[in-house]
DNA sequence: GTACCGGTGGGGAAAAGTGGGGAAGGTGAA
DNA sequence: TTCACCTTCCCCACTTTTCCCCACCGGTAC
Protein backbone atom coordinates (compact mmCIF):
# COMPACT_ATOMS: atom_id res chain seq x y z
CA UNK A 1 0.00 0.00 0.00
CA UNK A 2 1.18 2.98 -0.76
CA UNK A 3 2.29 5.80 2.45
CA UNK A 4 3.38 9.32 1.73
CA UNK A 5 4.69 11.38 4.81
CA UNK A 6 6.13 14.53 5.73
CA UNK A 7 6.13 17.74 4.79
CA UNK A 8 8.15 19.58 2.24
CA UNK A 9 8.45 23.18 0.70
CA UNK A 10 8.14 23.46 -3.23
CA UNK A 11 8.47 26.13 -5.07
CA UNK A 12 5.90 26.21 -8.42
CA UNK A 13 7.48 28.07 -11.32
CA UNK A 14 6.06 30.91 -13.56
CA UNK A 15 4.32 27.98 -15.80
CA UNK A 16 2.35 26.48 -12.88
CA UNK A 17 4.55 23.56 -12.82
CA UNK A 18 5.51 22.02 -9.33
CA UNK A 19 7.53 19.24 -8.73
CA UNK A 20 6.89 16.21 -7.17
CA UNK A 21 9.42 15.42 -3.87
CA UNK A 22 12.21 12.84 -4.65
CA UNK A 23 11.03 10.76 -1.59
CA UNK A 24 7.46 11.32 -2.57
CA UNK A 25 8.21 9.50 -5.76
CA UNK A 26 9.77 7.03 -4.35
CA UNK A 27 7.24 6.49 -2.07
CA UNK A 28 4.59 6.32 -4.67
CA UNK A 29 6.65 4.72 -7.47
CA UNK A 30 6.55 7.88 -9.63
CA UNK A 31 8.65 8.77 -12.03
CA UNK A 32 8.89 10.74 -15.95
CA UNK A 33 5.56 9.36 -17.38
CA UNK A 34 3.57 8.31 -14.61
CA UNK A 35 -0.08 9.71 -13.60
CA UNK A 36 -1.49 11.28 -10.92
CA UNK A 37 -4.67 12.16 -9.93
CA UNK A 38 -5.40 16.15 -8.93
CA UNK A 39 -8.82 16.83 -7.11
CA UNK A 40 -10.11 20.08 -5.54
CA UNK A 41 -13.23 18.95 -3.15
CA UNK A 42 -12.41 20.04 0.44
CA UNK A 43 -9.92 21.88 2.52
CA UNK A 44 -8.60 24.54 0.21
CA UNK A 45 -6.06 22.30 -0.74
CA UNK A 46 -5.08 20.16 -4.24
CA UNK A 47 -5.04 16.71 -3.20
CA UNK A 48 -2.68 14.37 -5.82
CA UNK A 49 -3.61 10.72 -5.55
CA UNK A 50 -1.92 7.70 -7.52
CA UNK A 51 -4.44 6.74 -10.15
CA UNK A 52 -5.61 3.53 -8.35
CA UNK A 53 -6.28 5.41 -5.27
CA UNK A 54 -8.66 7.53 -6.52
CA UNK A 55 -10.15 5.00 -8.86
CA UNK A 56 -11.36 3.35 -5.38
CA UNK A 57 -12.97 6.72 -4.75
CA UNK A 58 -14.63 7.13 -8.07
CA UNK A 59 -15.94 3.50 -7.42
CA UNK A 60 -17.54 4.11 -4.22
CA UNK A 61 -18.92 7.62 -5.71
CA UNK A 62 -20.54 6.04 -8.75
CA UNK A 63 -22.40 2.97 -7.02
CA UNK A 64 -24.26 5.67 -4.93
CA UNK A 65 -28.14 5.72 -5.87
CA UNK A 66 -27.82 8.25 -8.50
CA UNK A 67 -31.87 8.85 -8.48
CA UNK A 68 -31.09 11.20 -5.86
CA UNK A 69 -29.72 15.04 -6.83
CA UNK A 70 -27.38 14.94 -4.04
CA UNK A 71 -25.63 12.26 -4.91
CA UNK A 72 -25.25 13.52 -8.71
CA UNK A 73 -23.92 16.91 -7.57
CA UNK A 74 -21.26 15.53 -5.36
CA UNK A 75 -20.27 13.13 -8.05
CA UNK A 76 -20.46 15.72 -10.49
CA UNK A 77 -18.18 18.00 -7.99
CA UNK A 78 -15.87 15.45 -7.19
CA UNK A 79 -15.46 13.63 -10.27
CA UNK A 80 -15.77 17.00 -12.35
CA UNK A 81 -12.98 18.74 -10.52
CA UNK A 82 -10.38 16.20 -11.08
CA UNK A 83 -7.57 15.55 -13.44
CA UNK A 84 -5.31 13.65 -14.78
CA UNK A 85 -1.83 14.92 -14.41
CA UNK A 86 1.29 13.35 -16.01
CA UNK A 87 5.02 13.74 -14.82
CA UNK A 88 7.18 15.34 -17.17
CA UNK A 89 10.93 13.88 -17.74
CA UNK A 90 11.76 16.21 -14.31
CA UNK A 91 8.89 14.50 -12.67
CA UNK A 92 7.02 17.68 -12.24
CA UNK A 93 3.16 18.25 -12.89
CA UNK A 94 1.61 20.92 -14.22
CA UNK A 95 -1.29 22.61 -12.24
CA UNK A 96 -3.82 24.41 -14.15
CA UNK A 97 -5.12 28.02 -12.70
CA UNK A 98 -8.41 26.37 -11.84
CA UNK A 99 -6.63 24.09 -9.33
CA UNK A 100 -4.31 26.74 -7.98
CA UNK A 101 -7.59 29.23 -7.45
CA UNK A 102 -9.04 26.74 -5.04
CA UNK A 103 -5.60 26.39 -3.23
CA UNK A 104 -5.14 30.40 -3.33
CA UNK A 105 -1.69 29.48 -5.01
CA UNK A 106 -0.22 30.86 -8.63
CA UNK A 107 2.17 30.11 -10.75
CA UNK A 108 5.41 31.77 -9.27
CA UNK A 109 4.67 31.32 -5.18
CA UNK A 110 5.93 28.93 -2.77
CA UNK A 111 3.38 25.71 -1.61
CA UNK A 112 3.90 23.19 0.70
CA UNK A 113 3.38 19.56 0.06
CA UNK A 114 1.91 17.27 2.73
CA UNK A 115 1.85 13.63 2.46
CA UNK A 116 -1.12 12.17 4.21
CA UNK A 117 -1.15 8.61 3.46
CA UNK A 118 -2.63 7.43 0.67
CA UNK A 119 -2.45 10.86 -1.34
CA UNK A 120 -0.51 14.08 -1.04
CA UNK A 121 -1.91 18.19 -0.12
CA UNK A 122 -0.43 20.83 -1.94
CA UNK A 123 -1.33 23.90 0.27
CA UNK A 124 -0.42 27.60 0.43
CA UNK A 125 1.61 28.02 3.18
CA UNK A 126 -0.74 30.87 4.70
CA UNK A 127 -3.82 28.80 4.47
CA UNK A 128 -2.29 26.08 5.89
CA UNK A 129 -1.40 27.78 8.80
CA UNK A 130 -5.06 29.30 9.50
CA UNK A 131 -6.63 26.17 8.56
CA UNK A 132 -5.37 24.04 11.52
CA UNK A 133 -6.25 26.89 14.34
CA UNK A 134 -9.70 25.86 15.26
CA UNK A 135 -8.89 22.47 17.76
CA UNK A 136 -6.36 22.03 19.37
CA UNK A 137 -4.30 18.82 19.19
CA UNK A 138 -5.55 17.16 21.87
CA UNK A 139 -9.42 17.66 20.48
CA UNK A 140 -8.02 16.43 17.78
CA UNK A 141 -6.80 13.34 18.53
CA UNK A 142 -10.29 12.70 20.99
CA UNK A 143 -11.76 12.57 17.52
CA UNK A 144 -9.95 10.37 15.81
CA UNK A 145 -9.05 7.75 18.47
CA UNK A 146 -12.88 7.74 19.81
CA UNK A 147 -13.98 6.72 16.07
CA UNK A 148 -11.24 4.05 16.03
CA UNK A 149 -13.23 2.14 18.44
CA UNK A 150 -15.99 2.27 16.63
CA UNK A 151 -17.06 -0.50 14.08
CA UNK A 152 -16.05 -0.22 10.21
CA UNK A 153 -14.83 3.43 9.72
CA UNK A 154 -17.67 5.91 8.39
CA UNK A 155 -17.12 6.03 4.56
CA UNK A 156 -16.77 10.02 4.90
CA UNK A 157 -13.33 9.55 6.74
CA UNK A 158 -12.43 7.19 4.62
CA UNK A 159 -13.35 9.49 1.63
CA UNK A 160 -11.78 12.45 2.52
CA UNK A 161 -8.82 11.12 2.64
CA UNK A 162 -9.38 8.38 -0.32
CA UNK A 163 -8.15 5.14 1.71
CA UNK A 164 -11.06 2.45 1.00
CA UNK A 165 -10.13 1.18 4.05
CA UNK A 166 -9.17 -2.11 2.58
CA UNK B 1 -14.39 1.07 -18.28
CA UNK B 2 -15.02 4.29 -19.77
CA UNK B 3 -14.41 7.10 -16.79
CA UNK B 4 -14.90 10.79 -18.32
CA UNK B 5 -12.97 12.88 -15.49
CA UNK B 6 -12.66 16.64 -15.67
CA UNK B 7 -13.99 20.27 -16.35
CA UNK B 8 -13.71 22.38 -19.26
CA UNK B 9 -14.78 25.53 -21.02
CA UNK B 10 -15.20 25.07 -24.56
CA UNK B 11 -17.21 27.84 -26.86
CA UNK B 12 -20.46 27.04 -28.26
CA UNK B 13 -19.44 28.33 -32.41
CA UNK B 14 -21.56 30.18 -34.40
CA UNK B 15 -22.88 26.99 -36.30
CA UNK B 16 -23.71 25.33 -32.71
CA UNK B 17 -20.55 23.21 -32.86
CA UNK B 18 -18.86 22.42 -29.76
CA UNK B 19 -15.69 20.54 -29.60
CA UNK B 20 -14.61 17.25 -27.55
CA UNK B 21 -11.73 18.07 -25.44
CA UNK B 22 -8.63 16.19 -25.80
CA UNK B 23 -8.59 14.32 -22.86
CA UNK B 24 -12.14 12.89 -23.17
CA UNK B 25 -11.84 12.20 -26.13
CA UNK B 26 -9.01 9.63 -25.09
CA UNK B 27 -10.65 8.40 -22.42
CA UNK B 28 -13.74 7.34 -24.82
CA UNK B 29 -11.63 6.63 -27.50
CA UNK B 30 -13.24 9.11 -29.68
CA UNK B 31 -11.90 10.44 -32.78
CA UNK B 32 -13.59 11.92 -36.18
CA UNK B 33 -16.73 9.72 -37.42
CA UNK B 34 -17.16 8.15 -33.76
CA UNK B 35 -20.58 8.60 -32.54
CA UNK B 36 -22.21 9.60 -29.15
CA UNK B 37 -25.80 9.67 -27.89
CA UNK B 38 -26.94 13.41 -26.62
CA UNK B 39 -30.36 13.20 -24.42
CA UNK B 40 -31.72 15.70 -22.17
CA UNK B 41 -34.23 14.45 -19.21
CA UNK B 42 -32.41 15.90 -16.23
CA UNK B 43 -30.54 18.25 -14.11
CA UNK B 44 -30.92 20.81 -17.22
CA UNK B 45 -27.80 19.81 -18.95
CA UNK B 46 -27.36 18.18 -21.92
CA UNK B 47 -25.87 13.93 -21.15
CA UNK B 48 -23.72 13.17 -23.55
CA UNK B 49 -22.84 9.33 -23.70
CA UNK B 50 -20.69 6.94 -25.94
CA UNK B 51 -23.15 4.47 -27.66
CA UNK B 52 -22.02 1.06 -25.45
CA UNK B 53 -22.68 3.16 -22.26
CA UNK B 54 -26.43 4.68 -23.46
CA UNK B 55 -27.32 1.32 -24.57
CA UNK B 56 -26.87 -0.07 -20.88
CA UNK B 57 -29.28 2.37 -19.63
CA UNK B 58 -31.71 1.47 -22.53
CA UNK B 59 -31.63 -2.10 -21.79
CA UNK B 60 -32.39 -1.01 -17.85
CA UNK B 61 -35.55 0.45 -18.87
CA UNK B 62 -36.91 -1.48 -21.41
CA UNK B 63 -36.55 -4.55 -19.28
CA UNK B 64 -39.04 -3.11 -17.04
CA UNK B 65 -42.59 -3.66 -16.53
CA UNK B 66 -44.06 -2.02 -19.45
CA UNK B 67 -47.65 -2.25 -18.04
CA UNK B 68 -46.85 0.36 -15.79
CA UNK B 69 -47.49 3.72 -17.25
CA UNK B 70 -44.87 5.44 -15.50
CA UNK B 71 -42.67 3.51 -16.71
CA UNK B 72 -43.45 3.62 -20.06
CA UNK B 73 -43.68 7.47 -20.11
CA UNK B 74 -40.09 7.38 -18.35
CA UNK B 75 -38.82 5.30 -21.23
CA UNK B 76 -40.46 7.49 -23.87
CA UNK B 77 -39.38 10.39 -22.51
CA UNK B 78 -35.98 9.37 -21.73
CA UNK B 79 -35.42 7.17 -25.00
CA UNK B 80 -37.38 9.81 -27.11
CA UNK B 81 -34.87 12.73 -25.97
CA UNK B 82 -31.91 11.41 -26.88
CA UNK B 83 -30.17 12.36 -30.45
CA UNK B 84 -27.38 10.43 -32.35
CA UNK B 85 -24.86 11.99 -33.03
CA UNK B 86 -21.28 12.21 -35.17
CA UNK B 87 -17.78 13.64 -34.82
CA UNK B 88 -16.89 15.81 -37.51
CA UNK B 89 -13.39 15.87 -38.79
CA UNK B 90 -12.00 18.13 -35.86
CA UNK B 91 -14.02 16.11 -33.05
CA UNK B 92 -17.10 18.35 -32.91
CA UNK B 93 -20.73 17.58 -32.38
CA UNK B 94 -23.15 19.78 -33.40
CA UNK B 95 -25.91 20.73 -31.08
CA UNK B 96 -29.58 20.88 -32.34
CA UNK B 97 -30.98 23.98 -30.91
CA UNK B 98 -34.10 21.82 -28.84
CA UNK B 99 -30.59 20.27 -27.00
CA UNK B 100 -29.16 24.04 -26.41
CA UNK B 101 -32.08 25.44 -25.33
CA UNK B 102 -32.89 22.79 -22.66
CA UNK B 103 -29.51 23.30 -21.12
CA UNK B 104 -29.84 27.07 -21.61
CA UNK B 105 -27.15 27.61 -23.98
CA UNK B 106 -27.29 28.70 -27.64
CA UNK B 107 -24.92 28.94 -30.85
CA UNK B 108 -22.17 31.55 -30.10
CA UNK B 109 -21.41 30.83 -25.53
CA UNK B 110 -19.76 29.47 -23.74
CA UNK B 111 -20.58 25.96 -22.06
CA UNK B 112 -18.55 23.98 -19.08
CA UNK B 113 -17.89 20.28 -20.51
CA UNK B 114 -18.00 18.20 -17.42
CA UNK B 115 -16.75 14.45 -16.82
CA UNK B 116 -18.79 12.14 -14.36
CA UNK B 117 -17.54 8.61 -14.94
CA UNK B 118 -19.66 7.17 -17.66
CA UNK B 119 -20.69 10.22 -19.36
CA UNK B 120 -20.01 13.83 -20.27
CA UNK B 121 -22.71 16.55 -18.88
CA UNK B 122 -22.69 19.84 -21.20
CA UNK B 123 -23.69 22.85 -19.04
CA UNK B 124 -24.39 26.28 -19.19
CA UNK B 125 -21.89 28.24 -16.93
CA UNK B 126 -24.32 30.49 -14.79
CA UNK B 127 -26.40 27.28 -14.60
CA UNK B 128 -24.34 25.05 -13.22
CA UNK B 129 -23.10 27.83 -10.43
CA UNK B 130 -26.74 28.11 -9.74
CA UNK B 131 -26.98 23.97 -9.75
CA UNK B 132 -24.31 23.56 -7.36
CA UNK B 133 -24.89 26.86 -4.58
CA UNK B 134 -27.27 25.29 -2.30
CA UNK B 135 -25.15 22.65 -0.30
CA UNK B 136 -21.47 22.74 0.70
CA UNK B 137 -19.32 20.19 0.05
CA UNK B 138 -19.11 18.89 3.52
CA UNK B 139 -22.71 18.63 3.64
CA UNK B 140 -22.85 16.82 0.39
CA UNK B 141 -20.70 14.31 1.68
CA UNK B 142 -22.81 14.04 4.78
CA UNK B 143 -25.71 12.93 2.81
CA UNK B 144 -23.80 10.83 0.30
CA UNK B 145 -22.06 8.78 2.57
CA UNK B 146 -25.09 8.08 4.91
CA UNK B 147 -26.88 6.87 1.85
CA UNK B 148 -24.18 4.26 0.74
CA UNK B 149 -24.86 2.15 3.73
CA UNK B 150 -28.77 2.14 2.34
CA UNK B 151 -29.63 -0.87 0.36
CA UNK B 152 -28.67 -1.15 -3.49
CA UNK B 153 -30.80 1.61 -4.86
CA UNK B 154 -34.15 0.55 -6.36
CA UNK B 155 -33.83 -0.22 -10.29
CA UNK B 156 -35.67 3.03 -11.71
CA UNK B 157 -32.64 5.02 -9.93
CA UNK B 158 -29.97 3.20 -11.71
CA UNK B 159 -31.38 4.15 -14.99
CA UNK B 160 -31.79 7.78 -14.08
CA UNK B 161 -28.30 7.56 -14.73
CA UNK B 162 -27.03 4.84 -16.53
CA UNK B 163 -24.06 3.50 -14.51
CA UNK B 164 -25.17 0.42 -14.78
CA UNK B 165 -23.11 -0.51 -11.29
CA UNK B 166 -21.20 -3.72 -12.67
C1' DG C 1 37.68 18.67 -5.29
C1' DT C 2 34.62 16.47 -8.01
C1' DA C 3 30.64 14.04 -9.36
C1' DC C 4 25.96 13.07 -8.70
C1' DC C 5 21.31 14.16 -7.39
C1' DG C 6 17.53 17.22 -6.64
C1' DG C 7 15.43 21.34 -7.92
C1' DT C 8 14.69 25.38 -11.32
C1' DG C 9 14.15 27.87 -15.58
C1' DG C 10 13.15 28.72 -20.42
C1' DG C 11 12.72 28.06 -25.63
C1' DG C 12 10.87 25.65 -29.59
C1' DA C 13 7.92 22.16 -31.76
C1' DA C 14 3.56 19.99 -31.83
C1' DA C 15 -1.15 19.66 -30.64
C1' DA C 16 -5.57 21.56 -29.37
C1' DG C 17 -9.09 24.91 -29.96
C1' DT C 18 -11.49 28.20 -33.01
C1' DG C 19 -13.40 30.31 -37.02
C1' DG C 20 -15.14 30.59 -41.62
C1' DG C 21 -15.75 29.56 -46.73
C1' DG C 22 -17.83 26.78 -50.08
C1' DA C 23 -20.07 22.73 -52.10
C1' DA C 24 -23.78 19.46 -51.89
C1' DG C 25 -28.32 18.15 -50.83
C1' DG C 26 -32.99 18.93 -49.55
C1' DT C 27 -37.28 21.70 -49.33
C1' DG C 28 -40.70 24.83 -50.75
C1' DA C 29 -42.71 27.96 -53.93
C1' DA C 30 -43.71 29.49 -58.53
C1' DT D 1 -40.88 20.61 -63.22
C1' DT D 2 -37.67 24.01 -62.30
C1' DC D 3 -35.53 27.49 -59.73
C1' DA D 4 -34.12 29.66 -55.58
C1' DC D 5 -33.09 29.49 -51.00
C1' DC D 6 -31.71 27.47 -46.83
C1' DT D 7 -29.45 24.13 -44.16
C1' DT D 8 -25.91 20.86 -43.42
C1' DC D 9 -21.55 19.09 -43.73
C1' DC D 10 -16.81 18.96 -45.05
C1' DC D 11 -12.51 21.03 -45.50
C1' DC D 12 -8.90 24.44 -44.81
C1' DA D 13 -6.41 27.85 -42.16
C1' DC D 14 -5.10 30.46 -38.14
C1' DT D 15 -4.05 31.31 -33.17
C1' DT D 16 -3.10 29.90 -28.68
C1' DT D 17 -1.72 26.76 -25.41
C1' DT D 18 0.66 22.83 -23.96
C1' DC D 19 4.35 19.82 -23.50
C1' DC D 20 8.72 18.07 -24.39
C1' DC D 21 13.44 18.77 -24.32
C1' DC D 22 17.81 20.86 -23.02
C1' DA D 23 20.60 23.56 -19.92
C1' DC D 24 21.85 25.53 -15.49
C1' DC D 25 22.63 25.94 -10.45
C1' DG D 26 23.27 24.72 -5.74
C1' DG D 27 24.03 21.35 -2.23
C1' DT D 28 25.74 17.07 -0.53
C1' DA D 29 28.27 13.00 -0.33
C1' DC D 30 32.16 10.49 -1.62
Amino acid sequence: MVRFRSTYEHNIDSKGRLAIPAKMRAAGDLGPGSELIAAVFLDNCIKLFPVGEWEKLEDDLLSLDSSDPAVREATRKVIGSSQELELDGQARVVLSKALLDYANLSASSLALVVGVGSHMEVWNPETYQASGGSRSNEDLFGLVMSNRKASPAPLSVNLSYGSSAS
